[in-house]
DNA sequence: GTCTATATAAAGATAGAC
DNA sequence: GTCTATCTTTATATAGAC
C-alpha cells in the first residue's frame, strides 16, 4: 500500500471515529509516521482528502443511479436498485456510516454537497411516480436503514451475511410501500 | 431573552448549520454582537454550551423512557412512547436533527455520550422482548425516521400537522413490525 | 517522496479592567 | 455582565533542503 492511499484510509478512520472538523491533518499524519508536510505532498487540502475518499463510491452510486433512470418506475426496479445499492455499500460500509453520520460537517464541502445531491437522485428511484407523503418517508427510511443499520452489528451476535440480509430486507419491505 | 439563552439559540443555529467542530466561539459571540470572553462568562467551555443544549430535551426524553419501563411490553406500549417522543421531538426538530446529524462529533463529548446511552434505552422500547435483528432494524429506522424526516419538509409543501402525522404513521408502522 | 522550518491564522481559554 | 489584552495551543498551508 502506498502512502496516498495510508493517507486515505487513516483519514477516513479518524474521520468516521472523531468526525471530519474535529480531526487534524496533523493526527494523520502521526498515525502514518510522516509529517504534515508529507501529506501535503499528496493531497492539496483536506479537503482534497475527502474528496479522493468519496470519488470510487461516488461513481460507483451514480452508475447505480444511472441504470435506475433508464428502468420503468416499478416496485421490480425499486427492489433492484436497492439490491444494488445495499451491495455496493456493504463494500464501502465505513465510508457511508461516516457520510451519515457527518452530513453537517460535509454540507460546506464540495464532496459533500454532491453526495447529498446523489442521495436526493436515489431517494427518488425509491418512490414510485407522484408519490405521498408517506411514500417519501419510507424511501428516506429505507436509505438510512442501509447507511446506518451497520451499526447495530456490534450488539447482534451474527454473520455479516446474515445481517446484510436482514437489512436489505428491511429496505425492501420500506420500498414496497404500505402494507 | 437574556444573553445566555441568546448564546444557545445561536449556537444551535451554527452547530445544525456547519457542525460543532466546525463552529468557533467566535463565530458564536459575533452573531450575538459581544466578544468570546463575555461568551466564557456564561458557559465553562464550549461544550458546556452544548451541555446546556441538550439539558432541557435529554430530560423530557427520559422521563418518557422511565415511563416507558414502567409499561408491559406490548404494541400498545411502542406505540404510546413513539407518539409521546414524536410530540416532544417536534418541539425540539432542530436539536434532534443536529443530534442525527452530528453523532460522530459528539461521540467523544459527554453530553453526547449520554445521548447515545438514551438512544439505546429508547431503542430497547420500541422492539418487543427477545426481538429478531430485522425487528430491531425497524426500531432503529423508526428512531431515525422521527429523527430526520423532518428534513423533507422543504421540498414537501404541506402543513407542520401534516408533516408530523405522517412522521408518527410511518414511525408506528415501523414499531408495530413485519406486516 | 519526505523532511525541517516557518508563515499565518485561528482556535480555546484566562486575567483583570471597567 | 461585558470588555481589552493576552496566553497557549493548534490549525492549515508553503518554501526549500535532502
Amino acid at each position: 500500500m502506498d502512502t496516498r492511499e495510508r493517507i486515505m484510509v487513516e483519514a477516513l478512520d479518524l474521520f468516521a471515529e472523531r468526525g471530519y472538523g474535529e480531526t487534524s491533518l496533523r493526527e494523520i499524519a502521526e498515525r502514518i509516521g510522516i509529517t504534515k508536510a508529507a501529506v501535503y505532498y499528496h493531497f492539496k487540502t483536506k479537503d482534497d482528502i475527502l474528496n479522493g475518499l468519496l470519488d470510487t463510491m461516488g461513481q460507483q452510486i451514480d452508475e447505480i443511479i444511472a441504470w435506475g433512470q433508464t428502468q420503468p418506475r416499478t416496485a421490480e426496479t425499486r427492489q433492484e436498485v436497492a439490491r444494488r445499492y445495499a451491495a455496493r455499500i456493504r463494500e464501502g460500509a465505513k465510508v457511508m456510516r461516516f457520510l451519515h453520520e457527518n452530513q453537517t460537517a460535509l454540507r460546506g464541502i464540495d464532496a459533500g454537497a454532491r453526495f447529498r445531491e446523489r442521495m436526493g437522485r436515489l431517494h427518488d428511484l425509491f418512490v414510485g411516480p407522484d408519490p405521498d407523503l408517506a411514500e417519501r418517508l419510507r424511501g428516506l427510511a429505507a436509505i438510512m436503514t442501509m447507511h446506518a443499520g451497520w451499526m447495530l452489528r456490534e450488539e447482534h451476535a451474527t454473520s455479516d451475511d446474515q445481517m446484510a440480509d436482514t437489512i436489505l430486507e428491511v429496505a425492501l419491505e420500506l420500498v414496497n410501500g404500505k402494507p
